[in-house]
RNA sequence: GCCCUCGUGGUGAAAUGGUAGACACAAAGGACUUAAAAUCCUUGCCCGCAAGGGAGUGCCAGUUCGAGUCUGGCCGAGGGCACCA
């Protein structure tokens, strides 16, 4: 028996599957299942979180395929990006040749996992064929008016003269030149997303396939609140309009905050001291937790409000720091007394404090020390007093429509999409600028507009801009010249649509085939990082219902039926005497003693905590590195990375091998029909269970009971059990494990049916008959604590049990001196003596 | 600050309200071996040679014949959002 030589299947076993591609070829087309994990970033290497993905989808692809699916399984590359710009400019080489180059390596590296994978639809978004499409999709959705430009904030390096992200920004300084970053307005093209903030937000109720907290966190993100406009006048031609979601708590109105950017902003932008409030007011810390900390600050603009409800009472207006222009109004009116924000901003300025909600833990107080803002009565506000909030709000609501000074109004968190790009490696936006100042899309049959090449990426600001002649062009319409716009798309928009184009990937005219994606949209299971719970999903659902909304046909509004987020890959971190990280193979060359380990904490190369794929599948094999990654924790947790785990996935693999040979080397045994039977249930409940498992997800206990059943199998190698039977047995085990270990599966098959190939292989079928077993085990409790097991056959009556129950030991002498009061019996399952 | 999730052996974990710790890693002891590696077996907190018994799923209460699982409160860890009016 020799030891099996994982390299020689591995590579034996994927040139196969590369050539033969019979995991595809299915005939049942009414079966469809479209299984999708997030396509990777080029960056060099694949990760262990690639491996853990992937290894996944690969399960399910396999599993479905198995079971007469016809099954889409596609890979691409999200290779557009900043990381190919920047290893560009250092290296003095083009991002094109640097993410080819890394796309063949990481290529390589996924097929040497073994996965089931058609390389026949592969697709990259820098490609001009497919970003061509990105291009045209651009132009659908401009003519729809879902594309729109704005001027906005932004993130301003006035050294590298350009746009920086806010994880760009540390501490307030660009990452790279670290100059001071400042805030500039600038116009910049937006898909129109908050269009469809209610139906991406009620639409979240159709995806039952999803995680909860995906789910919840997209609500969140979205953020819908019920308020109310409402208008406070100045004067009989000036009034201002807030937003408010606490119309009940207008009677503690007691001053107006305006954001600094409101129009009301120009009346006082001569003025020094306003001048430099804003200043002040821009220059808060960069994190989100700074921003939320800081000082309350406001500039009295001496201009006064009247209350629209309170007769003769005026309230002062302010500019404040904390008021953002881009949500409600821009514009609040302040109840200290409701409203921690307006509490602390009353506090410093002295303003007026009024209470108008009271409940039993919070009474009427003349001096609060913080804001209140729990449930309660309404006090001190005339027609409101004594109602509860809900009601209160209603009421006022209905009543500032009658004096017809605002109106019930629904806001959004959610805000348009910023899409423009100072960058060079990205789909350029498909926008001309005439001459008269018009911005207009660019002739369809001028697409692609492609990318120029040595492009120039060390001098500062935007490449594309500085190119002395791409941006120069001519108006198809009217043949007048006109400039490019410069700007690139933000990659999300490369993945936005990316499963859609894996439906057609080789279509040249238009973006999608219509029956392609009709038939396989929407993806079944879409399977990837938490990281993308928000962006990128939202982002792909909005081009969905875009796409739509350009297409009547289309009839699909979710891309993805399910969604399954993988947990990351962990591993303990390491310290040396001085406090620096080292990685694991460093650890073990050096005396432990003078090592600290740390935590496990996802691998990153921060924290040298990584372990290379690559190395891993070269001594261990990929069926060991699939095995592992898949049998240690629940896939949507985290995974501590060990050595020692695939090491003993190595080993299992070798026992299964073993197991392969004892059984074909095997002397036939005259059966005995018991023991036969025993087995033939046994073996098909593995199967059931292992069956259910996989559908669950719960692919951890699905090894465990594949573990099981191979040390069933070995223990039952001398039972009265018949070659056939055993042999079927084993095959059909290795069917079961075929999703985990591909490559382990087909070669024990092939020497198990003595074939050299197949053409398809097809899930063990579960006998319904034998999942019932004859005889059933069943605990006895004395008042509920166990006292003993007895073996019944299955469907035994109360007073069988009863009977066999009392004749064990353990159970007469625990009843001895006790009275049963009564039994509680539970078919098949637990009888409990209740004494008193 | 608001929202969400999770707390089970030395570790990763398992358990439709019904045998807690399946399965695996590590450790200790043992078998085989001249020895080691490999392999296999046993143990797993407390009492007991054992049979068996006790405690036990973050803490405190409750519901139930019976709670890791359900309910309420507390403590702890992780994640999301964060001046969103």
């Amino acid at each position: 028996m020799n030891k099996l030589n994982v390299k020689e299947i591995d590579e034996k076993w994927q040139n196969f599957w590369l050539k033969e591609k019979i995991i595809f070829k299915n005939t049942k087309k009414n079966k469809k299942f479209y299984c999708l994990e997030m396509f990777p970033y080029p960056s060099g290497k694949i990760h262990m979180g690639h491996v853990r993905n992937y290894a996944i989808g690969d399960v399910l692809a396999r599993y479905k395929s198995m079971n007469g699916f016809n099954v889409l399984h596609p890979m691409g590359w999200d290779s557009f990006g900043m990381p190919a710009e920047n290893a560009a400019r250092e290296n003095n080489l083009d991002p094109k040749d640097w993410t080819k180059k890394n796309i063949t390596t990481m290529k390589k590296q996924l097929q040497s996992l073994g996965l089931s994978i058609d390389w026949d639809l592969e697709i990259s978004t820098c490609d001009e064929e497919y970003y061509k499409h990105q291009q045209e999709l651009f132009i659908d959705f401009y003519e729809k008016g879902l594309i729109l430009k704005k001027e906005t904030y932004v993130n301003w390096d006035p050294v590298d003269k350009t746009v920086l992200a806010n994880e760009q920004v540390i501490d307030g300084k660009g990452w790279r030149s670290n100059a001071v970053v400042e805030r500039k307005k600038l116009s910049q093209w937006f898909f129109n997303i908050s269009k469809f903030s209610n139906e991406l937000l009620d639409d979240l109720k159709l995806l039952d396939e999803w995680p909860e907290k995906v789910k919840l966190m997209q609500k969140n993100w979205i953020g819908k609140s019920i308020g109310c406009q409402i208008d406070f006048e100045i004067d009989k031609n000036n009034k201002i309009k807030i937003f408010t979601t606490r119309p009940d708590t207008i009677f503690g109105a007691t001053f107006l905050a305006l954001s600094v950017d409101h129009p009301m902003c120009k009346e006082f932008e001569k003025q020094k001291d306003f001048i430099e409030f804003k200043k002040r007011s821009s220059q808060v810390g960069t994190t989100e937790e700074a921003i939320a900390n800081a000082e309350k600050i406001g500039f009295k603009t001496g201009l006064n409000a009247k209350h629209p409800f309170i007769k003769n009472k005026t309230i002062p207006i302010y500019f404040a720091n904390f008021i953002l222009m881009d949500y409600g109004t821009g514009a609040i009116f302040g109840c200290p007394a409701h409203d921690q924000r307006d509490f602390d901003f009353a506090t410093k300025y002295n303003l007026e404090i009024i209470q108008v909600v009271q409940s039993e833990e919070f009474r009427e107080n003349k001096k609060l020390k913080k804001a209140y803002t729990g449930d309660g009565k309404i006090i001190n506000s005339e027609f409101l007093n004594n109602l509860n909030i809900e009601d209160a709000k209603e009421k006022i609501i209905q009543e500032i429509e009658r004096k017809k000074i605002g109106k019930k109004k629904i806001s959004f968190r959610l805000k348009d999409w910023g899409i423009s790009r100072q960058r060079y490696w990205g789909c350029p936006i498909p926008m001309i600028y005439l001459k008269d100042g018009k911005v207009v899309p660019v002739d369809r049959s001028e697409l692609p507009i492609k990318l120029p090449e040595n492009v120039d990426l060390n001098s500062k600001g935007n490449p594309l801009a500085n190119h002395p002649t791409w941006k120069k062009t001519k108006y198809k319409k009217t043949g007048e010249s006109a400039t490019r716009e410069t700007d690139t798309l933000d990659t999300f928009v490369d993945s936005s649509w990316y499963f859609i184009r894996f439906c057609s990937p080789r279509l040249k005219d238009k973006p999608f085939d219509k029956k392609a994606f009709s038939y396989w949209m929407p993806v079944d299971q879409y399977i990837g990082g938490v990281e993308h719970a928000i962006l990128h999903l939202l982002y792909s659902r909005f081009f969905m219902r875009a796409i739509k909304l350009n297409d009547t046909d289309i009839k699909v509004k979710e891309p993805f039926k399910g969604l399954f987020t993988q947990g990351m890959v962990c591993h303990e971190t390491y310290k040396n005497e001085k406090g620096e990280w080292l990685s694991p193979e460093q650890m073990s060359k050096i005396d432990k003693s003078k090592v600290v380990v740390g935590p496990a904490e996802a691998m990153s190369k921060s924290k040298k905590n990584v372990v290379d794929p690559e190395s891993m599948i070269k001594i261990y094999g990929a069926d060991a590195i699939r095995w592992f990654m898949l049998s240690d924790s629940p896939p949507d947790r985290d995974i501590q990375w060990s050595n020692e785990g695939v090491a003993a996935a190595h080993k299992f693999i070798q026992r299964v091998w073993a197991l392969n040979c004892r059984i074909l080397e095997r002397k036939n045994i005259l059966s005995s029909e018991e023991e036969e039977k025993t087995f033939l249930v046994n073996i098909n409940k593995y199967l059931f269970k292992i069956t259910n498992l996989i559908e669950k997800f719960s692919l951890n206990v699905a090894i465990a009971n594949v573990y099981e059943s191979i040390r069933f199998l070995e223990e039952n190698l001398a039972k009265s059990v018949s070659n056939q039977h055993f042999l079927n047995a084993q095959i059909n085990i290795m069917k079961a494990m075929m999703p985990f270990t591909p490559h382990l599966s087909w070669e024990c098959l092939s020497r198990l049916e003595g074939k050299d190939f197949y053409t398809k292989i097809e899930w063990p079928k579960i006998e319904k008959t034998l999942l019932i077993d004859d005889k059933v085990t069943i605990v006895v409790q004395i008042d509920g604590k166990k006292r003993g097991l007895i073996s019944t056959n299955r469907d035994s009556l109360e007073k069988e049990v009863i009977d066999a129950a009392k004749k064990i030991e353990n159970i007469t002498k625990n009843l001895k001196d006790k009275k049963i009061m009564k039994n509680i019996f539970v078919k098949n399952k637990i009888i409990n003596f209740i004494t008193k």
